[in-house]
DNA sequence: GGTGAAATCGGTGAGCT
DNA sequence: AGCTCACCGATTTCACC
């Protein structure tokens, strides 16, 4: 599980997950098939879960970004946030997290109105208390998991 | 720059980073070749930014994650935090935010142990004050920023 | 934006180590 | 088992209409 050739296949793909079977070859030093088998088998383990193209959130209209903790109003009740806010497409990741909040979202909006507007439709929906925090800038987000392993 | 088609063609790549040109056309009811003109044009015009493989951060090794506030100790001095930080592998998300941090950093680590020596590393590296707050559970993350419109 | 031809790529099976 | 090699359908790429 823990094979350097496999981990040399995901490095490369999470770096360029168009990548070839023939550039994965050339980077790992085998054959086209062998890399072809090894691919299989870890996307059929769902060590590779999908493959996404990674969009400029400016350019496709949702420039502002924002952390949205969330803490239920009533403790005492069964709490199935994540699945009631699934729904909101604005949402990009949920969380459970350990401190003084439950969740931690992360969203993406068109920008303060639309925040506003969020906001709002999380409390409604879920019948929690808010709290978010508008980020400024994004010097970098989704940086690969693995280290390239150098020869 | 709200065209449906490119709009059709960004949402499609978003959930399948690997859909091929023919599946693309398919779903957007032009040419291979029209679709791969309105590629090749979001991919220089940076709309698209990269592509990646969705690795399953259990499966490679780093079931803990976590978020890292950083405030500065001293606030009177140039703050180059994300360009100190950026050697650190660990985190994966660098935000600048409103409110009583300065930065926001997601990071994924090994387990507690990586995640205590993490910590310090970015104490020491940036002069900074920090507050993890872990993750106990991912619902969902990375979900696609676009919608899927209806015909 | 569509068409068509050449180069390249992905998928499968036979044979080797 | 895992790898290499050879083969063929699918895909990408690029001219041109």
């Amino acid at each position: 599980m823990d094979d350097p050739v496999d981990h040399a296949i995901l490095a490369a793909l999470s770096r360029d997950g168009r990548a070839t079977l023939a550039q994965l070859s050339e980077t790992v030093g085998l054959s086209t098939s062998a890399v072809q088998s090894r691919l299989k088998r870890l996307e059929s383990r769902g060590v590779i879960a999908g493959y996404q193209a990674v969009l400029d959130p400016e350019a496709v209209g949702v420039p502002l970004s924002a952390f949205i903790e969330i803490t239920p109003i009533d403790p005492g009740q069964p709490d199935n946030a994540p699945e009631l806010l699934e729904p909101l497409t604005e949402i990009e990741a949920c969380h459970s997290i350990a401190g003084d909040a439950s969740y931690m979202l992360f969203v993406r909006v068109t920008g303060p109105r639309a925040l506003e507007k969020l906001v709002n439709d999380i409390r409604a929906i879920a019948n929690v208390r808010t709290r978010a925090t508008i980020v400024l800038q994004t010097y970098y987000e989704r940086r690969p998991v693995l280290a390239a392993a150098a020869d």
